[in-house]
DNA sequence: CAAACTTAGTGTAAAATATACACTTTGAAA
DNA sequence: TTTCAAAGTGTATATTTTACACTAAGTTTG
């Protein structure tokens, strides 16, 4: 992102690359970037690509993907979580990419292994950056995400299946989510990404079941209906090892 | 490995290690390899790892892991799978991996990024490589596996969560025994991997019901007591994203 | 102000699955 | 031929899932 960043500092084989995740209460949104333009280009190339960068030398992968999606939305303290590295051969070989590659990079010729970060926020928090690149970064519809630059599609695919096998088996939903929210929104988030009609009366009594949720004393407002009572997610100990046997949904 | 490889070749900033899985009836193993023997070194270090290398710039992830699993066993076509990468800063610091690092790496003080992958061997298959350091490889109990060199302990912990789950959602028991088997010992294996003692008569059913085990007209042979029918696994289609459903056990 | 509308919120019967046991069978060894 | 050890099968009960239907309560409309 900085190009003036000095290049003794960066390693040039490793990189992260973040899928974020939001949802806007009607479908599952990603974060996207035009490459050409975030780094003042004008090469007619306006290619999407998830948010990434190399890391520095001496920077925790974690804490790279943290720091690009810090530049990138302003939000710090995000919810990550590591969806594997991406090392195939041939992932930077597309033509445009070439051509991305030879203007920014210091070695473009490099081999490149990224290592893939997938973040769900909640969309109303995100405040793009006042300054720089920000108008060119973009909520896509999940489902609209066309031909993305590098080998992003695959690391988008890989993401969605993480994202779906976790709603399954882990409390994870309500990261997409206010702080407050009805029901029904957790219940139409669950049906978007599983891409499912649940039965909303089972939903119900599943997901009030598994002790993750409390009720509040605030309701909705300014609906032209009924006003859903608000719950908000009560944090507890999740034992990964054991989430086999926790069916979230 | 082999010391002889050009260092141009090499990519410095990343590596493959594995986690090797076994089961010999009665507890599951794991494949440790002695790193100070393995490079015919001899600075009375006798610390154990996972059995690993720098890539090759020119080599896809997944095929440096095989490289390195085919050079230790002989083996060819091991199932493997991702477990993540490992970057932290501080993986390589100990005192001990320092000084091997300084002996055996043309850039010792590089950052290094490893990429995890574990396999699953019929423990049966798994013979020694005839030449050099193969006697220095060794199978432990997983129970009893020590403090290992560098970061293996995380990558370790990792694998078994990993296998686990897996264990529970996919049809991956099979992996670990022979091609034809009795269904007792798929029983052990799952109690032995999942730390757990199920009941038998349910899990026996449970898993002729998810319809992966043909039986044969084979059985047991030299036990002392009525010989078991042999099953063999049958390979059906299998969708990554449809495994919450799958209970497997 | 009453009727219509929309979503909130709850009840339940039937089917399917999981759990907890117990018993029978069969080959080898004593 | 009796004993032993593990193979292999039955079932009654508890629990969970599924499928569906109804009532409640604000808002809007006529």
């Amino acid at each position: 992102m900085e190009s003036n960043r000095k290049t003794n500092n960066i390693n040039h084989s490793v990189s992260v690359d973040c899928v974020v995740f939001g949802f806007d209460g009607f479908s599952l949104k990603v974060l996207l970037v035009q490459r050409d333009l975030r780094d003042n280009l004008d090469i007619g190339d306006d290619t999407l690509v998830l948010p990434g960068d190399l890391i520095y030398i001496d920077e925790d992968l974690e804490d790279a993907a943290s720091r690009v999606l810090l530049d990138l939305t302003g939000i710090d303290n995000l919810f990550l979580e590591q969806i594997g590295a991406f090392g195939s051969l041939n992932r930077l070989a597309k033509d445009k990419d070439k051509v991305w590659l030879d203007l920014v990079r210091p070695i473009p010729e490099s081999r490149v292994i990224t290592i893939g970060y997938f973040a769900l926020v909640n969309i109303k928090n995100y405040t793009i950056r006042p300054a720089g690149f920000a108008k060119h970064v973009i909520w896509e519809d999940f489902n609209e995400v066309g031909e993305l630059g590098f080998d992003h599609n695959d690391i988008l695919r890989t993401a969605i299946i993480k994202l779906r096998n976790k709603l399954y088996h882990e409390p994870v939903g309500f990261k997409l989510l206010p702080k407050y929210f009805p029901l029904n929104h957790l219940y139409t988030l669950y049906n978007t990404i599983l891409n499912s009609k649940l039965d909303r009366r089972n939903f119900l009594r599943r997901i009030l079941k598994t002790g993750f949720l409390k009720e509040t004393d605030n309701f909705q407002e300014g609906v032209p209906h009924k006003p859903a009572r608000l719950y908000k997610f009560i944090e507890k100990e999740f034992e990964n090892d054991n989430n086999h046997k926790f069916k979230f949904y």
